[in-house]
DNA sequence: ACGCGCATGTAACGCGTTACATGATTGC
DNA sequence: GCAATCATGTAACGCGTTACATGCGCGT
């Protein structure tokens, strides 16, 4: 998956991993994050699948600074997997339903208390989607001709908020329930 | 992960491996499903782990019929477990979003139609939540004392409703707003 | 002098998926 | 007789996480 993102992006412009990084970290690391070292193995890798050709920039002594771009095999490879039929929904794993199903047996206050501080925390993730919307004409300017791109990238960041916004008032639901007990 | 749904159900009666998968497959699968070979295999592991011991029941020829019970330590792991403070919400992985971000350069109506696809999945997805919920009445009848697990396994149940009621509802959006384009 | 942000990488591990494999019992 | 369901396992692999590791440039 990590792999189409990362000609995703660059095909918007070459980058580094490092910039790869701080862009998925900005954009679409709300619903697919990665860490440095797997956009630094996976793009050695793509470039040895020639999907991506790097050329070391600014060597400024030690690092290599390798700014990675785009091969013709990469651009087919990003056109073809995105029109490819998508696959069954990924089967879902929620975390936080593992314990509270199996939560008969405690303190109902000890599961509200947990359930409060679950939902403060996703009420920051839905402040920071909130934040990255605003900040998306930045991202996208009109000049850049990235119009239609902010289109999709505002789907993406809507369905995060409504899924917050679902996820929020289920805790309240869920704190009321346990209240009855 | 899988570990503590193992315990979880271990702790209601001892089952087999085959068991728990059935039981998984009909409850708690809709947000956290396992595969038999990972369940057979943890199984073994939790056994050197001393958190659950087994003997071969009804032999009936060949295969092993291991039926599994909680030990004392197992049944500790899993108390600790359920008290542990939670962690930070797991981030989301929203494959479906992946190819939608990059799509601004597609046809339009190929995008609608895989949404049209995925809405539908996600029907079928609600419309066996709604089933569970109705069944829910006989995995926990109420001569077995379950009454109070009912409500906790109910919760989940309600998320995973709601999540693709949003979701749903979210396609509709978004095929209006590619409507648009 | 020290810490932080920039920038890049390797290695080990854990968890879960997919594929391969076997054999008994039950119903048509 | 054949397929489906019951029932159990192993092996290889892929992906992602965590930890380890290094070194520059800049501001205070």
């Amino acid at each position: 998956m990590i792999k189409f993102i990362l000609l995703g992006f660059l095909n918007y412009a070459p980058m580094t991993g490092y910039d790869l990084k701080q862009t998925i970290d900005r954009s679409s690391g709300h619903f697919w994050h990665a860490h440095h070292s797997q956009i630094y193995t996976t793009l050695r890798q793509m470039e040895n699948e020639g999907l991506i050709a790097s050329r070391v920039v600014e060597p400024q002594d030690a690092p290599d600074h390798r700014r990675y771009t785009l091969t013709n095999a990469g651009r087919t490879a990003l056109a073809t997997w995105l029109d490819r039929p998508l696959t069954d929904p990924s089967p879902v794993k929620e975390q936080l339903l593992v314990p509270l199903f199996f939560s008969a047996g405690r303190d109902p206050d000890d599961v509200q208390a947990e359930l409060r501080v679950q939902r403060a925390r996703h009420q920051e993730v839905a402040a920071t989607y909130h934040a990255l919307t605003e900040r998306l004409p930045d991202l996208a300017p009109e000049e850049h001709g990235l119009e239609r791109d902010r289109v999709f990238w505002r789907l993406t960041l809507k369905l995060g908020l409504r899924y917050e916004a679902m996820y929020i008032a289920w805790f309240e639901h869920a704190v009321q329930t346990i209240e009855t007990l």
